[in-house]
DNA sequence: GTCTATAAAGGGATAGAC
DNA sequence: GTCTATCCCTTTATAGAC
């Protein structure tokens, strides 16, 4: 009984810190924001968290132990790349519907946080995901699912960028599902948004103006 | 000659900021770090500018009145939607080439200063961009350039975002130029990832299991 | 689990001398 | 154009009462 009442004042703390962190910045945050939002003062806040990086780090932390434990029950199954490739967009999806505070601030905040010790984790995951990414897309191109001739780093970042930007304007419960997000998305990087009669490599078909300015 | 000695320390200490601005965050950088980067007392600064508030102001408007004179241009010229298109993504990379700084700050910052009454413009400059695009898109999609049936508002997201997100690891001076960048995102968006004999609409060709979690 | 009270540090900005 | 000196405010965090 007591524990359950500790952690569940705990855990609301925890998400309506989680909200104001993304919502307007671990920075501009202050204990203040936070303790007002829970009808508490700011000393109080400490009774049960030691500092305020203590909470983000929490939050930040939670969010990816749960993605990658899915994302690794993924990589466990046997699945072709293409199939592995939609699972592991889906699932991205799927996380940003249901960790959507701590990935809004992990997309805002990762890169000041990492540099300090107590976040070198962060850099830790980013090495992690960069790994999954590049076996699935070579799987890919050695099976013949993707195109020969990618620049696989550039692809790599090209998708986890734009998977997880979308934290920006997907709204949880709004008319759009992770799942129709996920399809579409697919739908784009695997068969872009040229029509058949269209269709045509870049390299051959770009205008020349374009052409021209290219130097590497 | 005295007004060329002002300006060119104004936009010393302009570009000094900027770069602060972008590394390590508009909130997280104080007066004092500008001032010291500069090798000067923050008091300083004030003979130059009236507060830190307008320092980021004019690092801001002056990228976006250069970005969207470039993007009337091109739009005043006579092309197809897809040619327009990628005038446009190579003009947004070449901007992300030549603003690196400002493009950063406006990534990390533009959605928090929105919400004050000085930074409006911010949100304006956001539905003329949304305009320009659906422009191109709509376009496109009539004259048979692009595939029918796409969701052209989710689209829209999608170039916006892939396009601007790039700033995170694109480096002015490195190993790619803007415009190999362009070419090979131009590359996936319009063609897809997926080889001509592995191709298929997700509609038809995703896995049963991410077609029974679709909901919309 | 929350409050009162406050410490200690750091923030943006200003006035006037040089 | 910069410095000296400082104001006033906000920040995170702590100690101990209730």
């Amino acid at each position: 009984m007591k524990r359950d009442g500790v952690s569940r004042r705990r855990q609301e703390l925890l998400d309506l810190s989680a909200r104001l962190f993304a919502e307007r910045g671990y920075g501009a945050t202050t204990v203040r924001d936070i303790a007002d939002e829970a009808g508490i003062l700011s000393g109080s806040l400490y009774h049960h968290f030691p500092s305020k990086e203590a909470m983000v780090d929490e939050i930040l932390s939670t969010f990816l132990d749960d993605l990658f434990s899915s994302y690794r029950e993924i990589m466990a199954r046997d699945l072709g790349a293409r199939q592995k490739l939609e699972a592991v967009v889906v699932e991205s999806f799927e996380c940003i519907d249901k960790h959507h505070h701590a990935v809004a601030i992990f997309q805002n905040e990762a890169k000041h946080l990492a540099q300090s010790e107590r976040f070198s984790y962060l850099n830790d995951r980013g090495q992690e995901f960069r790994a999954l990414w590049r076996q699935i897309l070579e799987e890919g191109v050695r099976s013949g699912a993707f195109r020969p001739h990618l620049d696989l780093d550039l692809v790599f970042r090209f998708i986890r960028d734009t998977v997880w930007v979308a934290v920006r304007w997907y709204r949880p419960g709004g008319p759009l599902s992770a799942q129709n997000v996920a399809a579409q998305y697919l739908d784009i990087l695997l068969d872009g948004i040229s029509s058949r009669r269209g269709r045509s490599r870049v390299a051959n078909g770009m205008s020349p103006a374009v052409k021209e300015k290219q130097r590497a």
